[in-house]
DNA sequence: CTCCCGTTTAACGTATACATATTGTCTTTG
DNA sequence: CAAAGACAATATGTATACGTTAAACGGGAG
């Protein structure tokens, strides 16, 4: 048996922290591991033929971004958001995904919209490939977006709420909406091009809303079975 | 000399880690470490009477979090945000907390308005006392403000945000600068109570901007020497 | 006197070892 | 038979040790 997965000792100047991180948050957000899996340093560590301490940061570092949970002394485990947070993140993404409009307003160079084209690009053909691929490439989109504001926090956030977003359309969304429709992403690049500011904003407005509902239109009540069942105990009294 | 800097072993159902953070934290939003400060893990731990791994923890979180710069194999300093940075911060700021205003909205019960008005007295009180003590409590109101929006990625947000505020008020801001002024939350407050959305929002915007006038006031081409230089050296084709 | 290069030193990156807390199970007892 | 307590297994919390990197220093050549 190989003792590692694949690709043979990478270059040091890169921590293998930040190596660990990457897979472990890929592996999450593409959802090799289902909502609540238990992650435990030894065997992740073991499994990826690093110590604990490397684990152990990655880990630290995706519950600082909210994909992890960590129960003190329980360990960890993937994220398992609410109906609620699912809510609370989809309202405060409305509202920065709009300042991004609104910093790009006027500020768009040509090859920044050339950028945005290309992905736009990328998008339609993946539409037809691989369905991964493709919900993976709708979200890039709006981090590149939010990348092309040069604010860098604001960058941060949009990047962390888009990738909570994934996260809550896996877990209540329909089972293969396709995420963002690319149309959406063309309308709105075209109103930033030409700098109308009322357009633009109002797009990304209905935009963030339909994805709000695709992600959560399933919770109609269902599914979500820790949120269900605290609401019956609490009927209870308990 | 003693070994620890005070009291006894703690509860360890509290992990040191976040003790150290927390410590950490509020010597930097203190400005008991000036901006900059290099913050080797061996001295620190050595002097809290933890290990570096305890440390590191710490750091790694503060890094998180924007108000410590980690630099592979170069060590953790203290932030020193730009100008820019700046800018950056008040931008996002002003939309979230126009968002905590518009969630706020219809939904303030009693008890909470109370905890509200509880405060604004505690920032009357303390506007005569430590000075310290004052600044702190305007950034709590905030935090306070987005915590009762029981919306816990936007309270998080911009609990980070008011932190690095106070960064970079400590940084360009006037040297006695009252931070925010409490009769400005005052009247924030009574339009919340009132459900007056409008005027809420109004208010808190043009507060927000006050901050941000207050905090970047001094920048005006001074201070900020490495920003300086680099201005400098630009032009000089370095 | 200045610049270049090898040496030194301090600090980080990582692995490992020990201590401790939690969970599930088994046994015991009412 | 059910419930409570003890024990073992598992996994985390923390400390320490080793290897390596990068900045600091000093000597020599130009």
């Amino acid at each position: 048996m190989m003792p590692k997965p694949s690709a043979a000792n990478q270059n040091p100047s890169v921590p293998k922290s930040d190596v660990v991180y990457r897979i472990l948050k890929r592996a999450i957000l593409d959802q090799a591991f289902a909502a609540g899996t238990k992650l435990p340093e030894d065997s992740i560590g073991e499994r990826l033929g690093v110590s604990r301490t490397i684990v152990r940061q990655a880990l630290a570092r995706l519950n600082g971004e909210g994909l992890v949970e960590l129960r003190p002394n329980r360990g960890a485990c993937v994220s398992h958001p609410s109906v609620e947070d699912g809510h609370d993140i989809f309202v405060v993404r409305r509202a920065l995904e709009t300042l991004v409009v609104d910093s790009l307003i006027g500020r768009l160079t040509p090859p920044k919209i050339e950028a945005l084209e290309a992905h736009l690009d990328a998008e339609d053909k993946a539409r037809v490939g691989d369905p991964s691929t493709s919900i993976h490439l709708a979200g890039e989109f709006h981090v590149l977006l939010a990348r092309l504001t040069e604010n860098a926090i604001l960058s941060r956030y949009v990047t962390e709420l888009v990738s909570r977003s994934s996260m809550i359309l896996s877990l209540y969304g329909r089972p293969h909406s396709s995420d963002c429709a690319v149309s959406e992403h063309r309308t709105l690049i075209a109103a930033l091009a030409r700098n109308d500011r009322e357009k633009a904003r109002e797009l990304m407005g209905h935009h963030i809303e339909a994805i709000t509902v695709r992600a959560l239109l399933k919770s109609k009540g269902e599914d979500d079975l820790a949120h269900l069942l605290a609401a019956y105990a609490r009927e209870e009294g308990l």
